[in-house]
DNA sequence: ATATATCTTTGTAATGATTATAACTTTGTA
DNA sequence: TACAAAGTTATAATCATTACAAAGATATAT
């Protein structure tokens, strides 16, 4: 199964859990929180914890297979894809889209004297088209 | 007295507490965190109260005079310097750093369609030079 | 100057996200 | 099968932030 083997290339042991986090995440790209993960979930794993979504996502963000995002001050999000791209926080709905076509160079690490800087994270925020007109 | 002048322009009224606290973030130029902020200033006015930190600077934050920081994923940060610079986080030992020195171009709001972008955040983290060698 | 309304501060309680803990379950191996 | 290690679970604890209501300060009108 790929995402078993995909979770390997991260040096994570594919349990079921696991495995079910990842598939969501990388199903639904929507940047979602511990509880929108556990509340899809749990239906359909009527055991689950949600301690065990904390301690998978914890495990995939040391292991460098999602990003923690930390555009929204309240739930930190998560974010299978670790590709170079910049997210938008909408202000008013909250919903945080993905921002793909902007130039690679934004996402350059500067070299500078005393920091050794292993990541980058840029984030806009504003009024998306959706809420735009109305409230 | 220019705090009280520049409060005003952000139409802040300026009472002891909020200039006190805004005094506080142009002296030292740390990010700190609601905590740091009230535990240096709780010994000169005793009778201060740690809602009254969060009122202030929600206040400051709303009417822009004040940046709050996504950085750090366990507290806010609060920054006086409101104009375009990037943060670098380091992992180690937790100190934010001020990195003036990029192209102006990183912070410019891209035009998109269907986003109406107000503010931009550029975030960095990695292992500081004082932490460098050491642990 | 006094009364009244509004704004600000304060202390405490409530909320909500995250982590700690310890028991239980599953998996891997001898 | 037996044992050890790894993973999961439920519950309790922690910690940051917000809600609330009373008290204090400031501004305005008479
Ligand atoms: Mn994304
Ligand atoms: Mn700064
Ligand atoms: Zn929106
Ligand atoms: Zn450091």
């Amino acid at each position: 199964m790929q995402i078993h083997h995909y979770l390997k290339q991260f040096d994570i042991k594919p349990s079921v859990q696991r495995t079910a986090v990842m598939d969501y995440l990388m199903s639904y790209k929507t940047h979602p929180t511990i509880d929108e993960i556990y509340s899809y979930l749990s239906p359909f794993m009527p055991t689950l914890s949600k301690t065990t979504i904390y301690n998978t996502l914890n495990l995939f963000v040391e292991k460098g297979a999602v990003l923690q995002l930390a555009i929204d001050e309240k739930n930190a999000r998560y974010d299978a894809d670790i590709s170079n791209h910049a997210h938008f926080k909408c202000k008013n709905c909250g919903k945080v889209y993905d921002l793909f076509d902007l130039k690679q160079e934004l996402f350059a690490k500067p070299m500078l004297e005393g920091f050794d800087i292993h990541t980058v994270e840029l984030s806009y925020s504003g009024i998306c088209g959706s809420c735009k007109g109305m409230n």
